[in-house]
RNA sequence: GCGCCCAUAGCUCAGUUGGAUAGAGCAACGGACUACGAAUCCGUAGGUCAGAGGUUCGAAUCCUCUUGGGCGCGCCA
């Protein structure tokens, strides 16, 4: 629709070109918005006012020129009109609208899904939290985000992948694996110190019966450095499998799970600085080796590898985005807590270091997650043991709520999350308030079936007898939605969907709540039916992509 | 000290990439169930878009400064 206009527009300057009524030295470019007051028409375009100045006329006379230059060849134009200091509005034929409930009628879950992907491969890394211990809420927003963005991605046409990599190379697994076998030894009776910058949660002493249960008290009389691997591996491999489970039961799948110690062990670590060494992006000073990130924009250089010798995590960064790259990936999408804003200019100097373009990777930032009971905020420190986990939050308000929550909010805004709202059944809830609608439609399917009533076909359905402003309102919400899919998608921006629904669902409540569906008008209820069916399925395809279900009963 | 992000209704937030009279939900007040789901709907009220300059036909949106908040600034991860 939107391109139909702006060709027609296209050709309308060219035409005013030729007949030298306009000089457009710069060819401008035409943009088109759909207007908030509906009595602006269906579409608008500020042509004439940008034109007023190149062209040196009053962007009244300039529009007229351009309308009187219009050739509408399908005849979709109803009436165009000049408004205010010189908008052109567009009011389309009726039936043009109705096209999109055919479209929809045809294409089905896939309405509204451009190929603007073209199949291009994305990798989408998100979560990658330590495995040394549970996910808590941020991570869940990471992991709503990520997932969402990655189903819309491919919505759109892009092939994705979802990455998690594991952080299981050098400190964290250490302090990991000391903290457990401090409690292992406290919990056999040996009171010793627990290390100070260790794990304090309440899970490493279950870790710790768990490691009794397996060994026994073999490891109580061994010196830790002699068994430091035997309790990081198991440690790590429990928390890993705890992620799993709990992302699952969030409704997150990855296809790859990358290992930051098998960099360190194949030698990619290696490798990668040697060829930022021959790109001369390397050098050394004070006895240890510096990456010249500044020769890409970054604020000062970095080391790569210490004075002691030992790698610093910019290497095996360095090392995984080399092989991300290595891969095939035209874009990486990297999902971080917003603490980590300050490492993506030196992030963007590595990939920029390996030939690629600086906005091959986009980084998303994922603010944090206040969680509120009672209306008062829950008190949660990392360091102290205490925060609320994923799990907590899954099992209190469920899968779907949580995830719509998540994404109700820009990534990088803080958020709120209220366990009390979030269980309350209304329309302070917007999860239920968009499955509300899916499941009152369903409901109504139900109804027409058991009342023998049919939804026509295209074919059958005479959609002129949608003559209700509220109808009207329905099907241009539907016929919004492909532009709002592709503009999501381009800007990284799932949660613009839950505000979509939010309307189309507010939209439906409406209308349900004025007009009575099922008549005896036979063709008026199936034209009515006709618009429904389509309203559910762009209502469920946009809670698809969101990973919320759809329900046909509450 | 330097850098990044943010400031919109009492509260929580949108704002179509610079457009027309700035929008939702909640909270407040007043209404709507003999009907396909009231987990819903309708109405009223609520604004110096933190402040001051600038850019232009036009600014919540772009630029500069000020104020107030968050976060970074390690040979930590």
């Amino acid at each position: 629709m939107k391109q139909t206009i702006h060709e027609i527009l296209h050709l309308a300057l060219t035409r005013a070109q030729k007949k030298g009524e306009l000089k457009l030295e710069t060819p401008p470019t035409i943009i088109l918005d759909t207007p908030r007051e509906k009595n602006h028409g269906d579409l608008a375009t500020t042509l004439a006012l940008t034109l007023a100045k190149p062209e040196s006329k009053s962007p009244r006379k300039i529009a007229e020129i351009i309308i009187a230059n219009i050739q509408d060849d399908a005849g979709i134009i109803e009436k165009t009109e000049i408004a205010g200091p010189g908008f052109i509005n567009f009011f389309l034929k009726q039936d043009r609208w109705k096209k999109t409930l055919f479209e929809i009628e045809s294409e089905g879950a896939s309405y509204g899904l451009k190929n603007i992907g073209k199949g291009e491969r994305v990798l989408v890394e998100f979560v990658s939290a330590n495995p040394t211990g549970p996910l808590h809420v941020g991570h869940g927003r990471g992991a709503a985000v990520g997932d969402a963005l990655a189903n819309l991605l491919a919505a759109v046409g892009y092939d994705v992948t979802r990455e998690f990599y594991i952080n299981d190379a050098g400190r964290q697994i250490k302090l990991l694996s000391e903290s457990i076998y401090s409690r292992y030894q406290q919990a056999c009776g040996n009171a010793v110190q627990f290390p100070e910058d260790g794990y304090h949660g309440d899970y490493v002493e279950e870790l710790a019966r768990d490691f009794i249960q397996q060994h026994g008290n073999k490891y109580l009389n061994v010196p830790f450095e002699e068994c430091r691997d035997v309790f990081g591996i198991f440690g790590k491999e429990m928390m890993l499998a705890d992620i799993r489970t709990d992302l699952e039961a969030f409704g997150v799948r990855f296809d790859t799970w990358f290992s930051e110690a098998n960099l360190l062990q194949d030698q990619s670590v290696q490798t990668s600085v040697e060829e930022l060494r021959e790109s001369r992006n390397l050098y050394e000073q004070d006895g240890a080796l510096w990456f010249r990130s500044t020769a890409f924009g970054d604020d000062k250089d970095r080391v790569v590898k210490k004075q002691d010798g030992a790698w610093t995590y910019l290497a095996t960064d360095i090392a995984y985005h080399r092989q991300k790259l290595g891969r095939g990936y035209k874009t990486l999408v990297n999902i971080w807590g917003a603490d980590h804003h300050g490492y993506i200019p030196r992030m963007q100097a590595v990939i920029q270091a390996f030939g690629h373009p600086k906005d091959s990777l986009h980084v998303l930032l994922v603010q944090l997650v206040a969680i509120l009971r009672h209306g008062q905020p829950v008190p949660m420190s990392k360091r102290a043991g205490t925060f609320v986990t994923l799990r907590d939050v899954v099992q209190d308000v469920g899968a779907d709520v949580a995830r719509y929550i998540f994404l109700t909010r820009r990534s990088d805004s803080h958020l709120d999350f209220d366990l009390d709202v979030a269980k309350e059944q209304s329309r302070e809830n917007p999860v239920y308030y968009v499955q509300y609608a899916h499941a009152r439609l369903a409901s109504l399917f139900r109804e027409a079936e058991s009342r023998k009533i049919s939804i026509p076909k295209s074919s059958t359905a005479d959609l002129n007898l949608l003559d209700q402003s509220e109808e009207q309102h329905l099907i241009k919400a539907l016929a919004k939605y492909p532009e709002l899919v592709e503009e999501a998608a381009q800007a990284y921006e799932p949660h613009r969907l839950t505000y979509y629904l939010q309307d189309l669902a507010g939209l439906l409540h409406n209308y349900y709540f004025k007009h009575r569906v099922i008549t005896d008008d036979v063709d008026r209820t199936g034209a009515k039916l006709f618009l429904l069916k389509q309203v559910k399925t762009v209502i469920q395809s946009a809670l698809g992509i969101l990973g919320v279900s759809a329900p046909d009963r509450m």
